[in-house]
RNA sequence: CGGGGUGUAGCGCAGUCUGGUUAGCGCGCAGCGUUCGGGACGCUGAGGUCGGAGGUUCGAAUCCUCUCACCCCGACCA
């Protein structure tokens, strides 16, 4: 492709407001062009990479034997109300009438579609196992788009959904989507993690997310360094902390007016945080529950609710915890509460502590666990902290950010079931299907690769997701000499399949220098005043190391 | 939705507080010439309803009211 005949248009300076190197990037190096808030063109090079990618994709589903397919964008919301997704999915789901007012969808994801397809065409088990996959444009009315293209209320997505006959077969077509996730990544060059999602189904764990670490990234993971142990901060499992406290105190009521939170009252009384303890009433179904957890502590509703093994759980409201502990919100206490108590695992063995008096304005020194209070039982509720303790060593987990790039799940039959999806077995009974689905943020993969592959200069493609194998860079096209080698350069490398980007523009050196360093081609051929066919040079964007070859070495040399 | 911020030429910005000729600057763009190994130089030129609406005023980019769009932090979220 010669550049004179492309649309490459490369910015100098910074595009204002965007903080997100990615984002940055790939504005100034022409991929993408922002048309509304999370809604984005892909101008040509852009494309070229967003291909790449899907091929990659394609390739990799294939291989496991998944089946493409397209479904539509405007889906109706007969379908949706099936599910109860209609309601559920709320404001987050762009919603459009026809002209006879009839309501739909842009499909912010493909289930209840996917299920409408195989409802009634596959009805018995000999049809069974069955994946299928797709490759399109969804719709999220995202309440805060950001970072560009990774997170657009309008993205590329690859999902896939599987059918079963069994949880054998589901299982074992989950793990084959796991391990094609892993290639799909391994061949992308992420560094990525791999986090558990959802702990403990029956026979194992069935949701993971892949994670590419990354500053830019919304989520924050936890690895141990020393064992690989990885999750979510939500359900990072937090091993024992060792804290050693004086010994037991005497309790002594002191008066903290309008002191509520942990810092106001450590600060009032000059203590170390770590001694403070908070008690949370939380209404579970229909009682009411105490959580304690440290006063430097976040508590983790979902591991909560595991632990409960409820349904429902919700911080009770203010006038609730007047009623159930005497005192306003903030002075709750774990002393004489009569409510079931869970602490978390760290408060065990605790003295000289910091609660909460049951009484307006009043908190309690000197409380030792198990002498003033004994809670009902002791479990991690609480949410991972850097440097906390690894559940599996004796390592200390990190906290990173990260960005969410896939997403397996195992469904079960929740969609086979609200939408009456069944098929009849061996013996002539009807199951319902069990599901299986597997997401992956295609754009989102190019904005996350620029993320960990760019430096001052611009983007650095891996080889395998480049937009073009090489480009070719004449230093001054008026030149006859350089231009004919260039041209020649130019027509052997494209007879030989590989794919160049020709910079035959007339402009300064420094402009098309700086043009290849930012657009990130992995190599650089460079035709200046002394080059010949035995001598052409070769420049690595990744290192900038140059060597000096012949022409026929070229070919060889990129590919 | 809460907090903070920005809208002036294709891009980046100044001017707004303190209203007053014809709204500026850099880059980019067009023409001519000189250059040609790290965003070159000279000359000439084109390009703006100052986000939008309403108001105050003799006079509004500037003051007031409303509104729209976008960005950042948080809440929310596959």
């Amino acid at each position: 492709m010669r550049l004179t005949e492309y649309f490459l248009p490369t910015l100098i300076s910074d595009p204002k407001e965007h903080e997100t190197i990615s984002h940055k990037l790939m504005q100034k190096a022409g991929l993408i062009d922002m048309t509304s808030s999370g809604i984005y063109s892909f101008l040509p090079i852009g494309l070229l990479v967003l291909r790449k990618v899907e091929n990659i994709l394609k390739e990799e589903m294939d291989r496991i034997g998944a089946i493409e397919l397209l479904m539509p964008t405007l889906t109706p919301s007969s379908l949706w109300k099936e599910t109860g997704r209609w309601t559920e999915y709320g404001d987050d789901m762009f919603r459009v009438k026809d002209r006879k007012g009839t309501e739909f969808s842009l499909a912010p994801t493909h289930e209840e579609i996917i299920c409408d397809i195989v409802r009634g065409r596959v009805t018995s088990y000999k049809k069974l196992p069955l994946a299928f996959y797709q490759i399109q444009t969804k719709f999220r009315d995202e309440p805060r788009p950001r970072a560009g293209i990774i997170r657009g209320r309008e993205f590329l997505m690859k999902d896939a959904y599987s059918f079963h006959a069994t949880e054998e077969s589901a299982e074992t077509t989950y793990k084959r989507f796991f391990e094609a996730y892993r290639r799909i990544f391994d061949r992308c060059g992420f560094s990525y993690i791999i986090v558990e999602a959802e702990a403990g189904l029956i026979g194992g764990s069935f949701s993971h997310e892949f994670i590419a670490i990354s500053d830019s990234g919304e989520d924050t993971v936890f690895v141990c360094p020393k064992c690989g142990y990885s999750a979510n901060s939500e359900r990072c499992e937090v091993g024992v902390r060792q804290i050693e406290d004086p010994n037991d105190g005497e309790l002594k009521e002191v008066y903290t007016p309008g002191l509520i939170t942990v810092k106001e009252v450590s600060g009032f009384l000059k203590l170390n945080p770590e001694q403070l303890i908070k008690t949370l009433i939380y209404k579970q179904d229909s009682e009411f529950v105490a959580a304690i957890i440290l006063g430097t502590d976040e508590l983790s509703e979902k591991k909560l609710k595991k632990v409960l093994g409820c349904k429902e759980l919700k911080l009770a409201k203010k006038e609730v915890i007047a009623e159930v502990t005497g005192a306003p919100a903030g002075f709750s206490g774990p002393i004489g509460l009569p409510l079931k108590m869970i602490a978390d695992n760290s408060i065990k063995g605790r003295k000289n502590l910091v609660v909460g008096g049951n009484k307006i304005d009043t908190h309690i020194l000197g409380v030792s666990c198990g002498r003033d209070f004994e809670p009902g039982f002791f479990a991690d509720i609480k949410i991972a902290k850097n440097d906390d303790p690894c559940p599996r060593c004796e390592g200390r987990l990190e906290a990173k950010r990260g960005i969410e790039l896939g997403h397996t799940f195992k469904l079960g039959t929740k969609y086979s079931q609200a939408m009456n999806l069944v098929f009849l077995d061996e013996t002539g009974r009807e199951h319902f299907i069990i599901m299986g689905c597997y997401g992956i943020g295609v754009s989102r993969i190019v904005a996350t690769i620029i993320e960990q592959n760019c430096d001052d200069r611009g983007i650095i493609w891996p080889p395998a997701l480049s937009p073009f194998d090489t480009i070719l860079i004449n230093i001054n096209p008026e030149d006859f000499a350089m231009r004919s080698l260039s041209d020649e350069i130019y027509s052997i490398l494209e007879t030989e399949g590989i794919k160049v980007l020709y910079d035959d523009r007339i402009e300064s050196p420094g402009k098309k220098f700086a043009d290849a360093d930012l657009i990130g081609i992995p190599w650089q051929i460079i035709v200046g005043k002394k080059a010949t066919k035995e001598n052409i040079e070769l420049c690595e964007r990744k290192t900038k190391n140059k060597e000096f070859i012949r022409l026929d070495e070229l070919t060889g040399r990129i590919k």
